[in-house]
DNA sequence: TGACTAACGCAAAGATCACTGCTTTAGTCG
DNA sequence: CGACTAAAGCAGTGATCTTTGCGTTAGTCA
């Protein structure tokens, strides 16, 4: 059986209601935020029936969950086997990704829903995120490299750069995220991130 | 002119009203979450008609805002004179505001609120977390002695606290908070935050 | 003490949302 | 091609939420 995961009938009007209500969503975090979408709201702009959204996603929640889920899949990262290089990488993906109309927005809508479901989407963002850096630090280990502790990178890595977007901390850059796992790598041989001119 | 802020009539019903209201917002926080707390909801809690709150507070987002506002500027910090005492108390002050019942909350609501007040919930925020622990520093600073820059207290200390407490990072305590602070203060010479058995 | 008025309570009306039985559409498969 | 059925559309209902006009309460101040 060709799993498609869902969809029991993938090839027509489920998928394009699917796609339609999508767009919608992102459209809207973008405008209204992420608070302020609501299931009448989305279906009138993805010219579908309330009715169906309730059916298919049951809450606003959820539905924002699911398209943080499916936005989140879509690229995939490439090794190029030097750790500081891979990680640097990861790093701006990570910033690129949390930086786009309504990323911060769509992190949001992840911790948020109620807390049955809290838990286990924290988990499920968490994972993802730490899995861009897992990558590169298990490939570094398999090589024999010293490599730092998966925590280690999220404190002094991940951590800045969701506090800086979220925060909306002026010069978070891609220079800035890269910056970031230098200082990690090669502590007090390269300039303290931020240490460009900041006036 | 006494300026006492708000309330031109600061005496009597209205200041209760704000108490009874401030008082039934922390608790439904607690029981059904951040984003599940309604006007009509906390007016009755409150034992207060709904219209009251709408005039005073206009919308659920702001309301939450103002209690959050209130909530930290209950405590004041002592400094001790020593930068790194000062330094851990901050971010264990820090991470004890985030971590006590709806802290996360908090932050998350004020960080919701529509495009316009968002910058100003976002930097006021910011603002009063960066003092805790800008007070510290400038008092160093006053002494003579090499400071990091605030933004790098930011970066090692209060980042990893806020990213590990929304995300429910375990063994993320007082202990954690302090190693942090070292970390930061004599980089490498104590042992790495977490690595104090963590299996 | 008594007039003044900001803030509150009350109640009604309008809007929006969340949900549910039933009908219709449109892919799927023999 | 034709029966089958998952999913979408439709429409009606109940429950909140939100707003607004008006009367009442209770601090404030001369």
């Amino acid at each position: 059986m060709t799993v498609k995961s869902k969809d029991s009938r993938p090839g027509g009007r489920s998928a394009r209601v699917r796609a339609a209500v999508h767009r919608a969503v992102v459209e809207l975090v973008q405008e209204v935020g992420a608070d302020n979408v609501t299931i009448p709201a989305v279906a009138r702009r993805a010219g579908v029936n309330p009715s169906s959204v309730y059916r298919r996603w049951g809450t606003a929640p959820a539905l924002l969950a699911d398209v943080a889920d499916q936005r989140q899949d879509e690229e995939a990262p490439e090794l190029l086997g030097d750790l500081r290089e891979d990680l640097e990488r990861a790093a701006v993906w990570t910033l690129t990704d949390l930086s786009r109309p309504g990323g911060v927005a769509f992190f949001r809508a992840e911790v948020a829903p109620d807390v049955d479901e809290r838990r286990a989407g924290l988990r499920a963002c968490l994972e993802r995120v730490s899995a861009r850096f897992q990558a590169p630090l298990a490939a570094a280990a398999e090589r024999g490299e010293p490599v730092p502790a998966l925590e280690r990178v999220l404190d002094r890595v991940v951590a800045p750069l969701y506090f800086r977007v979220v925060f909306s901390v002026p010069e978070t850059d891609e220079q800035y995220a890269r910056d970031l796992v230098a200082e990690l790598c090669a502590p007090g041989r390269d300039a303290a991130p931020g240490d460009r001119g900041h006036r």
